[in-house]
DNA sequence: AGCCAGATTGTAAGCGCTTACAGAATAACA
DNA sequence: TGTTATTCTGTAAGCGCTTACAATCTGGCT
């Protein structure tokens, strides 16, 4: 069953059927629904490769994540997937594990399927140390590449970034205000948007005259109760903190166990700040104030902003959405 | 860059670099690995589109879900597309949203893209109250159809599911022999494992003398408080019970909300049971004692069945795996 | 009727790859 | 060395679609 069949039952060439197929004006009003009604009675499916080969491309977006079981990457995909298919795209999903293992190999295999576009889902993917980024910057060359949470100065490259800076300044500002003197923060990455927020928190104290102490920022593995053990050891080497602002969630989450087994008033005598608001935050007793980096608009705003790239509209190179802190139950200010 | 540059470069034809590129047996082992090289040199990428119409395949897979942000599916994309990939397949993700819309429209969507086969991921795909299934049984008649944690018998359809009856059994009967007698049971939706797992706790009932107790059972939306706010109710309509056993571990943590809120000790006064030992069941305080489903297994089960599909042998139409009772705090057995 | 612009349709040449078949080269043997 | 079997390579015909260009058909006008 291909575009002959149906040209043959409708009577008309397979360039008059195709030009139906792409919504070319030039078919008269009689023929167009005359063929319409030809492909619906054959049950006709256009062959995505032969349309592939003609056009040069599929209408298909590449996206790329470390970990899809990830709470808020998996949110992403489903917003991203969702925004796509709404503008008429497809989605090749790519996720290099938790550890980026090859993410460049991963990345050659998305442009290998000839994808009109990547989408780099979480802020790991820009290197910020070791500057491996030449891949993306060359590749950007060719087809658009934007970064959700993340940021590369490059032709090309489109960013939607959360402003996980002042989402961060913000936070503790608010709880040197309310008080607290000693406040740990805890982190899982060096991304990008880790560094923005670690940036956010160090900037808060100075501005409020607190000096940043070197042993009240620690790096934690994205884990329950790894965050909860490092509290535990950082308590008992005798580190005192009276707050806990987290890169993450799941962090925050373990900073609620650990207040428990040491019987620690929460908020009073500990308060607890998450990040990204997912639902691990809303699980815990009590719940956890965090920091929502509105992952859905993040989401919409990149499919939109790569749907007017393609359109060959003007694009913002990087686009900046304000986050918002949600009070719950572990801070009280 | 194509083919043909590959083939004058390397002083061949297109048809000896066609055979290369699929590992045709019938090259010499001298031109294998000047085309090769060739290749290399060239950065040279066969386009997926014209290889696609040549085979009519493209060696991709279509995932369809429910909603990717749900933790339990989260992780079973991440795995499928793991066990995908290593078996060299693409996947394509498709999610219809939390209320599957139209799950038709987007299963012939991804048929439309010519997929070698199509997983559905989640038990809710297979209708089993107005059993409008005729489209996946037409379906699979062309091509191969996976079920994950669904079951529907019809040639070319195959499911690995996990052995929920079993596992709510073992459940129910180690609470019925610790002395719970009053067990809520509540679930998230008559879907073919939700059916199963019902059974399983009905039957464990009647098997140890207990009646099966029609306001003892609800449904409940898949949400932390939702399930609480149930739970609220219940209790205040006068209903006693001294266990709860849940379909998803979202409603357990509600479980733990409500027994917190109504200073009920967990376990003695209430035992909480959740499923699929999601990391939700490790975020409460107490952590909840879960059923483990073995996403993983479940996976990569799929895809290795799929593989031996395409590899022409014999497949078992349905693949049970038995589930685990990870024992945490809110139980006492 | 004759002519022409504009609308509509058809013809045919790709797009880059696979593969059946034919042909060339090599190896094996008498 | 000649013959044949075997291995390797090339030619050319698709796969199903898009699209430039040519051809045809309108209707409005003289």
């Amino acid at each position: 069953m291909n575009i002959y069949d149906v040209s043959r039952r409708a009577g008309v060439s397979i360039a008059t059927v195709s030009r139906v197929l792409n919504g070319n004006p030039n078919v008269s009003e009689k023929t167009r629904t005359k063929v319409h009604a030809v492909m619906e009675e054959l049950g006709y499916t256009p062959n995505v490769f032969a349309r592939g080969l003609g056009l040069g491309t599929m209408k298909t977006i590449g996206i790329m994540c470390s970990d899809s079981s990830d709470p808020y990457l998996a949110n992403a995909i489903y917003y991203l997937e969702r925004q796509l298919r709404i503008n008429g795209y497809d989605s090749i999903l790519c996720c290099t594990g938790p550890f980026l293992d090859n993410k460049r190999t991963y990345f050659e295999l998305l442009l290998s399927k000839r994808v009109d576009a990547v989408i780099l889902a979480g802020s790991k993917f820009v290197e910020l140390i070791d500057r491996d980024n030449d891949y993306l910057i060359e590749a950007a060359k060719e087809l658009p590449i934007m970064l959700v949470n993340g940021y590369l100065d490059a032709p090309g490259i489109y960013s939607t970034v959360c402003d996980d800076y002042e989402a961060m300044y913000h936070v503790a500002r608010r709880l040197i205000r309310s008080g607290r003197k000693e406040i740990l923060y805890l982190y899982t990455s060096h991304s990008y948007s880790g560094l923005n927020k670690v940036q956010g928190y160090k900037n808060a104290l100075s501005d409020h005259g607190i000096p940043v102490r070197r042993e009240l920022i620690h790096q934690c593995a994205k884990d329950v109760t790894a965050s909860r053990k490092l509290m535990e050891q950082l308590a008992d080497s005798g580190l005192k903190f009276d707050a806990v602002m987290t890169s993450d969630d799941s962090l925050a989450v373990g900073a609620v166990k650990f207040a428990h087994i040491r019987s620690l008033a929460v908020p009073e005598e500990l308060a607890i700040v998450g990040y990204n608001n997912s639902i691990l935050s809303y699980c815990t007793n009590p719940e956890i104030s965090s920091v929502d980096t509105k992952v859905e608009e993040l989401c919409t705003t990149t499919v939109n902003t790569l749907m007017s790239v393609f359109g060959g509209g003007s694009a913002p190179a990087k686009t900046v959405i304000a986050a918002d802190f949600i009070q719950k139950q572990t801070t009280n200010f």
